[in-house]
DNA sequence: TGACGAACTGACGGGTCAGTCAGTCAGTCG
DNA sequence: CGACTGACTGACTGACCCGTCAGTTCGTCA
C-alpha cells in the first residue's frame, strides 16, 4: 500500500536523471527543438520510459525547466550566504547573474521568457525565479543601507532597475551576438551600481 | 524578358499581404507554433500559393519578423521627425516603447530573441532593429546635451541604459504578467531617466 | 484568335514525432 | 517456489504538416 503511493528511491533518481538530460537536451537545441526521442537517447533508455515517468512532453520541459531554475536559485543562495561587506556581496550577485559569466544558462532563461508567453508553468517558474533573484539583490541592497554603506533611496526600486538592466544587457550580449561587448556590459552595469547606490 | 525578372506590383503586393497575415498569426500563436496553413487559411488561398511567394517557411517567418520590424522602426522615425524640447522628444521616445502601450508588440520581440539564438536571419533583425532604436534614443540625448537641457556624462552610454532598462522591464511585465504592475514600471523608469540626464 | 506564361489551386507524398501497448525481466513477498 | 508488481522496452500508430506537382484560370501580347 504504502509503497505503490510513495515512489522509491530508484524512481526518484531515474525522474532526476530524466530531467537533467532534459535540460541538456534543452541547452543545446533550444526548448522547441527537445524531442522525447533525444532525451532517451541522452540516457540509453527507450522513449517509453520517459513517458513511464512523464505523462506528456509538456509536463516534462516544464518539470525540467524548473529543475535547472530551481538549482541556480539553490546556488545564489549559498553564494550570498557568506561573510562579506554589502559591497563585496553586491559584487559576488551581480557577477553571478553576468551575462558573459554563464551564456547557456542565459540561453535556456531567454527562451523560457518566450515559452512563458503561451505556458502557464512556465510562467510561474520564471516569474517566481525572477522574483527570487531581485529578492536577493533587494536583500543585500537593504543591508547595504543599513551599515551605511550603501546610499539607495528605495533599495526596491534600485534591485529591480539593476536586475532589468542585467536582464536587457543579457539580451544583447547573448541574442544578438554581440551588439555590444563584453568590457562595455560591465562598464555600463559598474556605472549604474554607482548611481544606484551612490 | 523585363517582365519576368522584374515582378509587377501585383506580385509585391500579395508578398507584402502574406507577410502580414504571416504577422498576425505570429502574434496570436506564436512563431514556433505558426503554420503555412494558418498563414494561407488567414487570406482565403492555398498554401502552394503561400510557397509560390516563399521558398520555405523559415524564409517566410524571418521575412514576415523584419517586415514587422521595420514597420515598427519607420513609425518610430517619423515620430521623432516632429519638432519639439528634447525632453519631449525623450518622452516620445519612451513612451512608444513602453511595454505598456504595445503588449503585442513585446510579445512578438520577445520571442523573436529566443528565435535569434538559432536563427541567423532573426539575429541579425533583432540586432539591427535593437540597434537603431537604441540610436534614435542615443541622439535625442545627444540633442538634449549640446542644447543643455540634460547632462549626461556620455549619451551613448546612457541611451543604452535605459533602452536595456526598459527591455528588462518588458519581460516582467508582458512575460511575467505583472510581477510589478504598470505604475510601478514608468515609476522605475522615470527615475532612471532622471538619473540618467540630471 | 491563339499561344504563352504568371498566378493560383488542392490533393498528395513523405517524413517526423508524441504517445500507446503488449510483452519482458528482475526483484519481492507470502 | 510461485504469484505479483514495478521498471522498462521497442515496435507501432495516428496525427500533423511541409513542400511538391500536375493541372486550371486568366490576362496579355503577337
Amino acid at each position: 500500500m504504502e509503497k505503490s503511493q510513495e515512489p522509491g528511491p530508484a524512481v526518484e533518481k531515474r525522474r532526476i536523471q530524466i530531467l537533467e538530460a532534459t535540460c541538456t537536451v534543452m541547452s543545446k537545441q533550444g526548448i522547441a527543438a527537445t524531442r522525447v526521442g533525444d532525451v532517451a537517447k541522452c540516457l540509453g533508455i527507450s522513449t517509453g520510459l520517459v513517458h513511464y515517468h512523464f505523462d506528456t512532453k509538456d509536463e516534462l520541459l516544464a518539470a525540467a525547466f524548473r529543475h535547472a531554475a530551481e538549482k541556480e536559485l539553490e546556488a545564489l543562495r549559498l553564494l550570498v550566504n557568506i561573510d562579506g561587506t554589502p559591497r563585496e556581496l553586491l559584487d559576488i550577485v551581480v557577477d553571478n547573474f553576468f551575462p558573459a559569466s554563464d551564456f547557456p544558462s542565459w540561453r535556456l532563461w531567454i527562451e523560457g521568457w518566450a515559452v512563458a508567453l503561451r505556458s502557464e508553468s512556465f510562467r510561474r517558474t520564471v516569474m517566481e525565479l525572477d522574483e527570487a533573484w531581485v529578492e536577493v539583490l533587494a536583500d543585500t541592497l537593504t543591508d547595504g543601507v543599513a551599515s551605511g554603506d550603501f546610499a539607495c533611496v528605495n533599495p526596491r526600486d534600485s534591485a529591480w532597475r539593476l536586475a532589468c538592466l542585467i536582464e536587457g544587457l543579457a539580451i544583447q550580449q547573448v541574442a544578438h551576438g554581440g551588439a555590444i561587448n563584453d568590457a562595455e556590459t560591465r562598464r555600463l552595469v559598474a556605472a549604474a551600481i554607482e548611481a544606484e547606490i551612490g
